[in-house]
DNA sequence: AGGGTGAGTGTCAGTCACTGACAATTGCTT
DNA sequence: AAGCAATTGTCAGTGACTGACACTCACCCT
């Protein structure tokens, strides 16, 4: 039956069929004039499924890759002995090249949005935040000092940012030539 | 008369009213299960009254003195032209001592609260990242490139948070020692 | 003194994000 | 076929936030 088909289909991946529908629904009329229940209209579910999904309306364009922070902790941990702390974040950020890579399809679409929505920008604000937590975490895993970790771990993410923008503008070469160069940057910006 | 009086002092000062009232609360009950109209009710106005002062529920705590933007701005065009980047910033921010310490019992209390809410530090980090981008505004108009005044920015403000938590630990020695030191600190970070 | 003016506030009605409780459905197991 | 666990639907409710409009009061002008 059709009816059958529709439903079994409706069953799965709501997750994902959620996500894309907030996406469209995002980009055509944007963050604030779309509602949560109109989003879980979009993918034939309740807007109780929603908030079962998300934990908000704006978490829904912030699905990071599960492997994401494993990845950094691991890298971290890993790392030579010998190295300081940023050339260990160093290595660590160079580590997920082929991830973001993958998910680069993925998340893309979703900058535009966010670049342009105040209470979306909050949100990348707090996850990036989120993440220089972790990665000083995994510095004092290290013996780094608390302090010094957390120094080191805001400089680093400084770091990453400006290597990840300047990747994104010249894919040619590879994220861990442009990381180099970021770290070497703010090196010679703290010299003077 | 007294309703008069009641009525004439209720009509001032309803904004810092409101602040100490829904510090109060949030104290006392947690900020999640304080309400917007018991804050208001504890002021003396309507809850209506509480969103034409504040644009919203968090915002209420994080009253920044009007002074700073400009202070920063001004103290970054006028520095040195021989300085780089990083050093502009530490001027500035050591610029900032005697507004620092004054405020200091207003905004003292209100860290508390801040760091175990969530959704406060989720606004905090908005507001400096808020910072962040004032000051490679700053430094991008002496003439810095885009890029690269971002990254110092974001480096420049991990340095400042650095020392702003020593300098709170020993106020024995002024801001600009602890800054000093801070950004030494970063610069040996990145060295190796 | 009387009338006007504008800023700040009160009142009311409404939208929408988000939550708890419970029933219904589905897929899978035994 | 019965049962179990996970997912979803349904319903009712709270609370943040907004727009529209009326009101009050301090201040100004003539």
């Amino acid at each position: 039956m059709e009816q059958a088909g529709l439903v079994s289909r409706s069953r799965q991946d709501v997750r994902g069929r959620l996500q894309q529908a907030a996406l469209e629904l995002y980009r055509e009329r944007g963050y604030d004039r779309t509602t949560t229940a109109e989003i879980a209209a979009g993918a034939g579910v309740t807007e109780r499924t929603f908030f079962r999904h998300f934990a908000d309306k704006r978490e829904i364009l912030f699905d990071e890759d599960p492997a994401l922070r494993p990845a950094l902790t691991t890298a971290i941990a890993e790392a030579p002995n010998a190295l300081g702390p940023m050339q260990v974040l160093r290595l660590a950020f160079a580590s997920l090249e082929q991830m973001l890579t993958d998910n680069r399809p993925f998340t893309e679409p979703r900058l535009a949005i966010i670049a342009g929505t105040p209470a979306l920008l909050e949100r990348a604000e707090a996850k990036t935040a989120g993440l220089t937590a972790l990665l000083a975490d995994a510095l004092r895993q290290r013996g780094v000092q608390e302090e010094l970790a957390t120094l080191a771990a805001r400089a680093g993410m400084a770091a990453f940012s400006h290597a990840g923008k300047s990747w994104r503008e010249d894919p040619s070469q590879g994220l861990g030539v442009h990381l180099e160069r970021a770290f070497r940057t703010l090196h010679g910006l703290s010299a003077s």
